[in-house]
DNA sequence: ATTCGCTAGTGCTATAGAGCATATTACAGA
DNA sequence: TCTGTAATATGCTCTATAGCACTAGCGAAT
């Protein structure tokens, strides 16, 4: 008997639509039972195979915890650690709104160093940005950002004066940034920090470097960070 | 058809092992082509199904790529960012011995907030060490540990002067500690830290307060760490 | 009241197939 | 030499079914 497949969609990825628009609608709350293998099968007219599947890979995303002997259930919502944000939307989780100002915007191609780090020819042209970030009109950090040039021809001071970076690499050039590797340190603050930040001299900093890298695996933008640790903490999840 | 188990472990499992044995081994390099589903299925004399068990599984904890219409190919080794891993194992990945010296080891009753992070009755016993983390016989780190006293009984100063932590907790308690959510930021060298750690006064350091779950999703340890910034950066990998 | 065993329900492992979707390769024709 | 096409191999979705392993709840015997 052949697989049917309404809308193009595989049958198991319905199933789970289903049940994550439940969870969603706050109709499923954390520690309620799902429909079970059996039940989502009959309910679906699938296998119990393709009901089992649609299961695991939920459970495999974190939504739903499956006991053997007693069913399937919500899981408690997770804080998502680890997670990468653009300065935007980690001010956006704390309910604070952010602008940046920014205070450069010039091509390089005496930086080999990073040209290194985004797998780019030692020499080759690099955007680099200097952006001030802003929460609630107070200063938050200094970030520095460095983009292959010949990747975004025509992004320019003008375009990133509004919108956020990560946004416009992933709408106006199909760039959409996937993870990022991250050094991070202790610095202090140097004269001109301290001005832009408005700390004092020698003020502890949260420093860091990263490589962000897009859905393709392409170092696509170099990063370097400081952070006024009054007002930043980072989060992170470490596993054994 | 009665599904057949050897030895009690299940094939998927077994196919499984065969594939990392050989990777382990060396005779298999990242890139090298695995068994397709098909082959996997004939030499172990399993169905397609079980088959794909073992590879889709294998694919999820990282250990192999699978593409469609090409094959299974064992994945790049993979850096191990966001890995909970003891002060002695951190060190030893970069090559350092790492020794530590207890400064103080008591029984405190009158941290709130603590006892709270560790899910206790504010009030309760906790076991508060203090140590200064040495490499090559540099000092790295000042770390300060808290822990509930009831479950630990017998837990003293002799007992941490050698071996790590982590390992006692896991062989004499049979605790295993399972993963950490820190909040990281920076601070700078009060009077005390700046002796201890051979820094002057004000300088930057990277301040790491943790708790750490057990594998039962018990908080078994709150840590309080301040790292000297130019002996330590901290690696971390975000994902969008 | 407590304990034991039974049972229904659930997830887990596995079979033996079918057809679909995609990537690579070899071959025929231009 | 280059190009399109066909064959083949691979992974992906799915059916229909079977029995195992574990949990929770209920009732009977202690």
């Amino acid at each position: 008997m052949p697989p049917i497949r309404q809308n193009g969609t595989p049958a198991y990825k319905r199933i789970q639509a289903t049940i994550l628009k439940r969870i969603e609608a706050g109709q499923l709350k954390p520690g309620d039972a799902v429909d079970s293998e059996r039940e989502l099968a009959k309910i679906h007219g699938v296998s119990l195979m393709t009901a089992r599947h649609a299961l695991a890979d939920l459970e495999r995303e974190g939504m739903v915890e499956r006991r053997r002997g007693s069913g399937t259930f919500v899981a408690p919502p997770k804080i998502h650690f680890n997670k990468l944000m653009s300065f935007t939307e980690q001010l956006a989780t704390r309910g604070l709104i952010s602008c940046s100002k920014v205070l450069s915007c010039s091509v390089v191609d005496n930086e080999p160093d990073i040209s290194a780090r985004l797998a780019s020819p030692s020499g080759s042209r690099l955007l680099k940005v200097e952006r001030l970030r802003l929460g609630s009109d107070e200063p938050f950090a200094l970030e520095t950002a460095y983009l292959p040039a010949r990747h975004f021809p025509g992004l320019n001071r003008g375009r990133l004066e509004r919108g956020s970076l990560f946004s416009i690499l992933d709408r106006e050039y199909g760039v959409t940034l996937a993870h990022a590797d991250e050094e991070v340190d202790a610095t202090s603050a140097d004269t001109k920090a301290a001005d832009l930040l408005s700390v004092v001299r020698g003020a502890p900093l949260l420093r860091i470097r990263q490589v962000i890298f897009s859905a393709n695996g392409q170092p696509t933008l170099y990063g370097l960070g400081l952070y006024r640790s009054d007002r930043h903490t980072l989060l992170i999840r470490r596993f054994r």
